[in-house]
DNA sequence: ACTTTAGCCTGTCGGC
DNA sequence: TGCCGACAGGCTAAAG
């Protein structure tokens, strides 16, 4: 479910419940997630009180003095703010009781999401070989146009590498390079540097343009505050196969990638 | 050094 | 109605 700007979407709806609370106490339903629930987490975490809480690529940082929780949503996890009575349905794996009576609960179907912990001072491993972060002035055309030279990686892998820039999913990835005119196909490093610079631009201006929108809904991404997101209403090749062209007219097309499903247009992009 | 593949899980949907 | 395979928004580690 959630890529870049579902995660930004969710950070900004339990930051306010969040922010100078103190958590009480974990409830952990199912430790095995991803990874395994660290004991140091489970022994650090509470009694600690919430200083920030910052994106980095798809994690969410929540930090306190002693060290910070690495929260990942993986494919099918999201967070919600609820009072602290609320009870627990199947895939609701962990809570944090808040000094407030809320509780912050991760619910995650396909487990494919974690919870990790950083001690205070020291980098996680997961954290260390990641690429730039896409909004940021690091990630840029130059950049990737220099990244990419002798690649034979398609480029629509290229850009969902997380060591070239990170938070770029299946969706954004199929959105940009249908902006971009760039077939998902295309070896990465037969991309001119014009059309790298297109890229990035496009990777920016619709990521930054979906976290306004609160984050795309599919099947079932609501964010925090149980609003759905309203980008999908603005996709113009994901998901659409058979469909026309919202451009030209020509019929979507639909092709495997490294084992994900890719879409784009058979007329505007080459 | 790069590219590809397998795998972590469960739920849903379409076809028969 | 039920069974079965295909597929789903992420990402790492291992294999090639």
């Amino acid at each position: 479910m959630p890529e870049l700007p579902e995660v930004e979407t969710t950070r900004l709806g339990i930051t306010p419940h969040l922010l100078g609370r103190r958590i009480s106490r974990l409830v952990i339903r199912q430790p095995k997630l991803r990874w395994p629930i660290p004991q140091r987490l489970i022994s650090s975490l509470p009694g600690q009180r919430i200083e920030a809480i910052e994106r980095r690529a798809k994690y969410l940082l929540v930090h306190t003095v002693a060290g910070s929780a690495l929260l990942h949503l993986g494919m099918s996890g999201s967070l919600r703010v609820l009072d602290a009575d609320s009870a627990a349905d199947k895939h609701d794996h962990y809570d944090w009781l808040l000094d407030s009576g809320r509780l912050l609960r991760f619910t995650d179907p396909r487990r494919f999401g974690s919870l990790l912990w950083q001690a205070a001072g020291t980098t996680h491993e997961l954290l260390a070989r990641l690429g730039p972060e896409p909004l940021s002035a690091d990630f840029n055309g130059d950049r990737l146009w220099r990244l990419s030279r002798g690649r034979s990686a398609p480029i629509k892998t290229f850009i969902m590498d997380q060591s070239i820039v990170v938070g770029v999913g299946n969706i954004y990835a199929a959105e940009a390079l249908f902006a971009a005119g760039i077939h998902p196909r295309r070896k990465a490093g037969s991309v001119s540097r014009e059309r790298c610079q297109r890229l990035a631009e496009a990777i920016k201006r619709i990521l930054d343009h979906a976290i306004t929108r609160g984050g795309t809904t599919l099947r079932d991404f609501i964010s925090p505050d149980g609003v759905p997101g309203y980008f999908e209403q603005e996709l113009y090749v994901y998901g659409r196969a058979g469909e026309p062209c919202r451009n030209c007219g020509s019929a979507i097309r639909s092709i495997s990638l490294g084992q994900r499903s890719s879409f784009y247009c058979p007329q505007c992009q080459h």
